[in-house]
RNA sequence: GUCCCCGUAGCUCAAUCGGAUAGAGCGACAGACUUCUAAUCUGUAGGUUGUGCGUUCGAUUCGCACCGGGGACACCA
């Protein structure tokens, strides 16, 4: 039984026996640790004649459960619930608390990060897609979801062949010292077949290098070219023509999407018969739900592509599959050095690129930086500031605290964890049992709402909740109940702290 | 011109469909190592949440109007 569950089933049963309303009760977590652990506001809610805190009194009188050691009623009509340490020893000491999240229930998902364009370095921008997309996943795994992960190659269509015609010298659409080696390496003289060429090394020595580095790994790479040469593209165009939902204008092929909400029709097939990224687009998410089965499809975009995200749905609903994409949508990177906004990478003279940062920081900082921020907010990536913080770090902190767990574990030797904790009553040692207890909620919150910041933030609670009862609990004591005790716990720690480490893909060092 | 995102402590950012005294880290200041690693802990200072109206018992959160920053408005991908 899950706390939060416990509250919404009782309040909401309460309200339903008292006033016979459906209620639908939103349980909070109070700012203020006295004001307990979980708490409702819904008594100021329900409109009555009656005073929010004689309802909030009254919900509180049909509430009869062991989970909580205390449950108050205060001003204007909060109802707050204190965890019982009992309660929550006893959870903590079950085998499948760390691996019974089950909110996916086996659903199939797919996460579609990054997908940049293989023409050219991965940029900032571009790469911050790579730890959200990897991180988003892990999370999703791991409350249930049989998830994969894949990166959509764009390697068809107008900007392949700009791409060949600048390894020819035949423009300068693409520059850089990349597009000079490819022009002594690549043999085609037909631009569109030097662009494939061109992409597929790109793709390969410089996009996969830096995705690799930065601790990714797919399950799937995605060529768009091969759904246009198998002809799946074709197939899908015909499909929706057949529901009726295209129509010829001045040469063109034209979507209706205007019928499903957006704001223009969408253009499928040009009037030189070429096909557009749209078209591929809605085969490719075809094929996700219809060859592929997932159950939903998650899409990590660039902010710049907001004006695509109606078109895509209004396609895959035309084709049968509402509502099964979500899109998210990430704000761009700024990168900054010396206070100044960078604009153009040294070394390649392009757009500053992702290699720029992994040159000089680690992967677990570059993650944990893009990961602390919400994906709607803009990022200023202070790279001095970075530099200069890496080793007073949130993520030193965090992996500190794993060290040092480790290090009392090593000293300690073999122990046989015990089966109650009754011992544990000091502050610090509650404190931190809680913060263990809320690590599935935070991944539950996460894989639902998918605002990843709450990942890093919990594993600095956590860490910083170990750190306070490190500095105030001897774990190795004379005591040898106590401190097996308390080697339980510590192990307990280590089990959450690995698990989000995990999750963020930052690596958990036994030693620092 | 229309649409989207952002504006919170000196800096980078949080704040759970609208909740209680707006929180962390870094930076500043003052303390704590004979210890399981001080890459830590304890404390202090720091805010009219861009501005102004409005809705509400209650607004950083919702609405309207401004100001400022970024982005999108293709038969490009």
């Amino acid at each position: 039984m899950e706390a939060r569950k416990e509250i919404k089933e009782l309040t909401e049963k309460a309200i339903k026996k008292l006033y016979g309303l459906d209620f639908s009760v939103q349980v909070l977590i109070p700012k203020d640790k006295s004001l307990g652990d979980y708490a409702i506001s819904s008594a100021l809610g329900i409109k009555r004649e009656k005073k929010a805190l004689e309802i909030a009194a009254e919900i509180k009188e049909e509430i009869k459960s062991d989970v909580f050691s205390k449950i108050e009623v205060i001003e204007p009509g909060f109802i707050n619930f204190f965890l019982s340490p009992e309660f929550l020893k006893q959870e903590l000491l079950k085998k499948e608390f760390f691996d019974s999240l089950d909110i996916g229930q086996g659903k199939k998902v797919q996460v579609e990060f990054v997908s940049a364009n293989p023409t050219g370095p991965l940029t900032v921008g571009n790469g911050r897609g790579g730890p959200f997309g990897d991180v988003l996943g892990n999370v999703l795994k791991r409350a249930g979801f049989k998830v994969e992960k894949a990166y959509y190659i764009n390697d068809y269509g107008q900007q392949i062949l700009a791409l060949g015609r600048s390894i020819l010298k035949q423009s300068k659409e693409y520059s850089g010292k990349y597009i000079d080696d490819l022009g002594l390496r690549v043999k085609e003289s037909d631009p569109y077949l030097a662009g494939r060429k061109g992409a597929q090394i790109i793709l390969e020595e410089m996009i996969k290098k830096t995705i690799e580095g930065l601790g990714i790994k797919y399950d799937e790479w995605f060529s768009e070219a091969k759904l246009h040469e198998k002809g799946e593209v074709d197939k899908t165009i015909d499909l929706l023509k057949k529901k009726g939902w295209l129509y010829e204008k001045e040469g063109a092929t034209w979507f209706r999407a205007t019928a499903f909400g957006d704001e223009r029709d969408r253009v499928l097939i040009k009037s030189n018969k070429e096909k557009t990224y749209l078209a591929g687009d809605l085969a490719y998410h075809r094929y996700k739900f219809e060859k592929k089965k997932f159950d939903k499809v998650i899409n990590v975009w660039g902010a710049d592509h907001y004006g695509d995200v109606v078109g895509l749905k209004a396609g895959m609903e035309a084709l049968g599959h509402k509502d099964k994409t979500d899109i998210v949508l990430l704000q761009f990177v700024t990168v900054i050095k010396e206070g100044k906004p960078v604009k153009m990478s040294k070394r390649l003279g392009t757009a500053i690129i992702m290699d720029d940062l992994l040159e000089e920081l680690s992967p677990d900082v570059i993650r944990f930086f893009f990961l602390a921020k919400a994906a709607n907010t803009h990022l200023n990536f202070d790279m001095d500031l970075a530099k200069e913080q890496s080793e007073k770090n949130p993520v030193y902190y965090i992996q500190y605290a794993y060290t040092r767990i480790c290090g009392i574990l090593k000293k300690a030797g073999q122990f046989k964890k015990t089966g109650n904790l009754d011992l544990l009553i000091n502050e610090k040692e509650i404190e931190l049992m809680k913060q263990i207890y809320r690590i599935r909620e935070t991944i539950e919150d996460t894989a639902t709402d998918y605002q990843l910041q709450r990942i890093p933030q919990y594993a600095i609670d956590l860490a910083a909740s170990f750190h306070r009862f490190y500095q105030e609990c001897q774990v190795l004591t004379e005591k040898e109940d106590l401190k097996k005790q308390r080697l339980t716990l510590v192990s307990l720690t280590k089990n959450a702290l690995k698990q989000v480490l995990d999750l963020m893909g930052v690596s958990a060092p036994e030693e620092m």
